[in-house]
DNA sequence: GGCCAGGCTAGCA
DNA sequence: TGCTAGCATGGC
């Protein structure tokens, strides 16, 4: 099997132990793990690689080991494009330590930034499957979501053997596409919620939006154009800038797990409304995404008392 | 047993 | 323009 292996350094600080731990918190149906490394499959110019990261360094002196592994490897072109892409994916290059300097200066969210630090997303692999889990995940709660994620890969995608895991592949567009709606039906989602999937979909295999093309746009021009299509209201949006494109700024003050958030953080007797959220969130700005981030992080803490008890 | 989950649409006023 | 029932299911 061919394979590329090689070095990356991220920006200090980068605590690749924290987010993989949390990962495995959560259950994730796309990772696994052997030890400290991190393994999943990604899409790359329709080629289905392994990805697996190990970190060789330190939360200050951070430095990954990535390797690649998978015949498609001999398939792509752009390989500098494929190491970027995963530069971005990993969260490398982003500038976290001017978010703990902006925060400083609020004695309230100090616990949470000292908790979760050098904390980054790790990103969907692609803007497909980011946009498809957002819409499965539309009100539910996580853990059914994660259920059906699971589900539509049985369905669409055979999973690759990789010494001895099992790792799930996430379908195409193309293969979510040839599906009908009766065929998710079965697996528990709602007749609308098969629309919404399939349909985005069958928009995105027949080229009527191009998903790659939202990278030199405007969040605001994002949100106008996606929020157009049937099933995908501004939530979802900007949920999918931010696990799908990385967009650091994004306050989705709707959201009930933001809202539950800042309840906690705040003791407030009952969740703030989401003008209430916009309010409090002004100081936020250049860095919402992140603070939602790690509020949502405080909210594990009841599952995980559960799960270790 | 009812209500809420990391929402959205359709249908109604 | 603004409000709300309904959606599928699991967990508390």
């Amino acid at each position: 099997m061919e394979r590329l292996i090689y070095e990356m350094e991220p920006r200090a600080p980068y605590d690749f132990g924290k987010m993989i731990r949390r990962l495995q918190g959560v259950n994730h149906e796309m990772f696994r793990f052997q030890g400290d490394r991190l393994l999943r499959t990604i899409r790359f110019d329709d080629q289905i690689l392994v990805l697996a990261v190990d970190s060789i360094g330190s939360i200050e002196n951070p430095k990954l080991q990535i390797a690649l592994y998978g015949d498609g490897l001999r398939h792509i072109g752009d390989v500098e494009g494929l190491k970027q892409y995963i530069r971005i994916m990993l969260s490398v290059d982003l500038d976290i330590q001017s978010f703990y300097d902006q925060m400083a200066a609020y004695a309230l969210y100090q616990p949470l930034v000292e908790r979760f630090y050098g904390l980054r997303f790790i990103l969907e692999a692609d803007l497909f499957e980011c946009m498809t889990k957002t819409i499965i995940g539309q009100q539910l709660n996580l853990a059914f979501a994660s259920t059906l994620n699971r589900r539509l890969m049985e369905l669409t995608a055979k999973p690759v053997m990789w010494e001895g895991l099992e790792l799930p592949v996430f379908p195409s567009a193309q293969d979510v596409a040839r599906l009908d709606y009766g065929q998710l039906r079965e697996l528990q989602y709602s007749q609308r919620k098969a629309e919404y999937v399939i349909d985005f979909a069958r928009l995105v295999a027949e080229g009527q939006i191009d998903l790659n093309g939202l990278f030199t746009k405007t969040n605001d021009e994002i949100v106008t154009e996606l929020s157009r299509l049937r099933g995908i209201g501004r939530w979802t949006v900007e949920c999918f800038l931010m696990f799908g494109m990385g967009r650091t700024d994004l306050l989705p003050a709707a959201d009930i797990g933001l809202r539950n958030g800042v309840k906690k953080l705040y003791g407030m007797e009952d969740k703030p409304t989401e003008a209430e959220v916009r309010r409090i969130g002004a100081v936020w700005a250049p860095w919402s995404s992140y603070v939602m981030f790690y509020l949502w992080e405080t909210l594990n803490d009841k599952l995980k008392e559960r799960a270790g008890s």
